[in-house]
DNA sequence: ATTCTCACA
DNA sequence: TGTGAGAA
């Protein structure tokens, strides 16, 4: 195996791997090459708001990192903040409906081999 | 040394 | 969007 293969199976919740690394907003700044102050306003449009430790720093995701470079796409090829958080907002849509319609396929799988 | 919030241009 | 003051 070239690739640590450190991914879970079956999980019980939003606590994956992905989700326990937390950089710090100067380690992510650097990892992106985008200004600290950068990141906040992200926070702030609740774009991309990391969890908050200790002494109310935010601490970064891999998860979030990833949302960021999304984000990072979309604000260079000119959308606004605005614009990205509904870009979002119908992300979460389709990813709902998705799974909606998965359900809704596995209750007629039922119905069709039984039929 | 870092990061935080708030304010300003 | 970037910068700086002042506190943690």
């Amino acid at each position: 195996m070239t690739e640590p293969t450190n991914r879970k199976q079956a999980e019980g919740g939003p606590l994956q791997d992905d989700d326990a690394p937390f950089y710090t907003i100067g380690q992510v700044s650097a990892l992106l090459g985008i200004p600290p102050a950068a990141l906040r306003r992200l926070d702030d449009q609740d774009i991309v708001s990391p969890e908050r430790s200790d002494g109310g720093q935010r601490r970064y995701s891999r998860l979030e990192v990833e949302q960021l470079r999304e984000v990072l796409d979309l604000t260079d090829e000119g959308v606004t903040l605005a614009g990205v958080r509904k870009v979002l907002a119908l992300r979460r849509r389709v990813e709902s409906l998705e799974d909606e319609l998965a359900g809704l396929r596995g209750r007629d799988e039922q119905q069709t081999s039984s039929a």
